[in-house]
DNA sequence: GCTTGATGCGAACACTGTACGCATGTCAGA
DNA sequence: TCTGACATGCGTACAGTGTTCGCATCAAGC
């Protein structure tokens, strides 16, 4: 091999990349990245090399730092369990508001990041994931302190948190959808207006609680029916308490 | 063109086919059809080239019933919602135990076909298909007869739509994870136990909930799991009819 | 017979996840 | 300073995806 390997011209442009000089790839930066991806477009808009090119490279670089696309599904899943606010377990005797807030901050998440339901599925709760673990020792504690007996603490809080993942998937789906459509929610429901109409013709109930809510601002209304199932699940859940 | 399209050498075998001798092709045969592939191999099975092969049909000839994949799977959803079995409203004394049977009647739809969770985020409920209204009616008409007023009825039933769900999902994506594995349950959870308790190094309350359900059979445990949530569910539903 | 509308399907397109092998950059030790 | 080992990035390639389009075939009605 000659001494010189420069070519003919030499220039700084020319050669390759003088250092490194970017925090390069990391699995954390693909993970976050992958999430400002989700939020920003949705979960169609997630491939691997749509990731890699905001990420400034190509699409198999990101195979050295994630096994495969189900593996970076379930990293960004247990990232996003990570912004959970579960309050530190102190009065027992407002443990209702310490869990309240704690579902409330779950719901909340998921309405941030409304793809995290249609990977749920898959991923299951994440089960091993730091993140979700972190969340579900701090709310046994809750629990614990509020008076529920270790195994009985575990079904309580497999309770409420399923009734919170099931909740707002349903919510989450139905924001997306209305996302994915471009209109407001008035002029979508407006547009629905004559199929529901079809589906309830044969339903006298259904229709009676359409038309009860019909005119009330539908954010509003989500977030109260939210709030009575919890309200209703920490009342069946105090009845253990004091007998 | 010539008068004789015929090949020089004529045969019946030759002939595409004497007539259309299968029920051909239907909406209700590709839904029907696209359960079973599902449930035989799973979500990441079904595409529209395995589900044409398997009607003995091209793929691009399933376009002709269903507009794209995505309504075939609100169609496929919504036929299972169909499988719900929803006791008639009758003595209003025993709301509880037809609530029960219904909720357990979605639970064991969701374990049946473990694949309809991974698309329950992309569909939401699929709010307008024929069998999830008609079911719906019949719950709300059991928790009306029980007492609720419309609106709080409507409130209830998502309460505990939301409920099974969510607790299902996780079943489900646990039990699909367990297929997909190969290994019977047992082998599973030993060859995740250095993982586990890795996990679940720094937390306590979790090691404590889950020693004590060590040794007892899993299957019961997400039964008795379900029934303590149903239970506490249906607790507090009963303070609100009798104050 | 001829026309019309519904149905099936082969070919093609743009895209997907990912395996493989080569090039490059970093660093430890001689 | 040279050398080997190793980690990282990426171009290429492959099998498979959902879906569009235009052409062939059928049954029914005039």
């Amino acid at each position: 091999m000659p001494a010189d390997q420069q070519p003919p011209v030499p220039s700084v442009w020319a050669r390759p990349r003088a250092k490194r000089e970017q925090p390069a790839l990391s699995r954390d930066r693909i993970v976050s990245e992958a999430i400002r991806l989700l939020d920003a477009e949705g979960i169609d808009a997630l491939s691997m090399r749509s990731l890699g090119t905001r990420l400034g490279a190509g699409a198999t670089s990101l195979y050295r730092h994630v096994a495969n696309k189900d593996e970076l599904i379930e990293l960004v899943v247990d990232q996003i369990y990570g912004e959970m606010r579960v309050p530190d377990a102190g009065d027992p005797a407002r443990w209702r508001a310490a869990v309240t807030e704690a579902a409330r901050s779950l719901r909340s998440i998921v309405l941030r990041h409304p793809w995290a339901v249609s990977v749920f599925g898959q991923v299951g709760l994440a089960h091993l994931g730091p993140n979700l673990t972190r969340q579900s020792e701090r709310l046994l504690a809750l629990l614990r302190t509020a008076g529920f007996a270790a195994d009985e603490a575990d079904q309580a809080m497999n309770l409420l948190i399923a009734y919170v993942i099931g909740m707002t998937t349903s919510e989450a789906a139905y924001l997306a959808m209305l996302a994915r459509s471009g209109q407001s929610e008035q002029d979508l429901l407006e547009h629905l207006r004559p199929a529901a109409e079809h589906a309830l013709r044969d339903h006298p109930l259904l229709r009676e609680s359409q038309s009860a809510v019909q005119g009330k601002d539908p954010g509003q209304l989500r977030e109260e029916s939210f709030t009575y199932g919890i309200e209703r699940i920490l009342d069946g859940l105090e009845t253990r308490l004091r007998p």
